[in-house]
DNA sequence: CTATTCCCCACTGGAGAACCGGAGTATACT
DNA sequence: AGTATACTCCGGTTCTCCAGTGGGGAATAG
């Protein structure tokens, strides 16, 4: 559950994904780069990984680039995350020859990854877009 | 709020500790070691932290050792990662010069954080030596 | 056919985690 | 006082992963 510069990157492409939805027109990797300053390279990387996860699709070619492949408001963060991060299953080791404390302090940090977890899948990028239309609107009413 | 392997030898550390703290006399870096499995001369260097955080008193020379410096009622784990941890400051770049994405984004990274915190925070020392002392229980009972 | 754009593989540089070693220093016990 | 014990401080090593870069290949629109 760490949010590392990945996941965030990955996030801010779906988002800007989400908000060119409606239109259907594919947004390519350097549209989305120079849009919130992420180096387009690695951003290459990222949205590989994506597709892979089937998050993305990808049109190749001259007028290509990549449209979201599920509705913004089926996409949990929680997934998002999962996909980008890598979910690395630890060996704990049979639990069998684990001190009790270790099964003690292992049990805290389990409530704590049920807790970041229960807020990650609280939200989708529907979400997150309304929060963006929100703050828009507030920019604009300090504008005026 | 990452649970590393550190955090969880100082969790370890400082619940050999809570369990002694009764007694009165120190425990050496040696036996909570070999006691709970860690390397020791890299537990040294945890309970150097742990000193230096206040968690912790030490003993010099024969005889000596490590003692809670507070009852175990008193220390918050959240208190503890974040020492060991380091409460390292991300300059998040002036708030100013990030697009409106970023700041969603951000936001949804604040809520997951507060939520571990609240976690961590709502556990102490003493907490861990119950349910230990819970499980040792359930344990004997199995050997019955 | 050609420009555009994605696709895949590999590499580097730096940071931090985990760990080891050695010289020094304080303390207890005799 | 002298010695053994145990912490203290300094440094170094190895390994992994993140972040970012680079080059060549494949598909597609016009």
């Amino acid at each position: 559950m760490e949010l590392s510069c990945k996941s965030e990157y990955a996030l801010l492409a779906l988002l800007e994904l989400s908000l060119n939805y409606d239109k259907g027109d594919p947004l390519q990797i350097r549209q989305i780069a120079t849009q919130q300053d992420i180096p387009d390279r690695y951003l290459e990387q990222l949205l590989a990984t994506l597709r892979r996860g089937g998050f993305v699709k990808s049109q190749r070619g001259a007028k290509g680039g990549y449209l979201l492949a599920q509705a913004p408001w089926n996409v949990i963060l929680l997934d998002v995350v999962n996909c980008i991060e890598g979910l690395e299953k630890k060996d704990n080791g049979s639990d069998a020859v684990l001190t009790t404390e270790r099964q003690v302090v292992r049990g805290v940090w389990q409530e704590v990854q049920t807790a970041a977890r229960g807020v990650l899948s609280a939200h989708t990028l529907q979400d997150l877009v309304e929060q963006c239309n929100a703050k828009h609107q507030v920019d604009l009413m300090y504008y005026i």
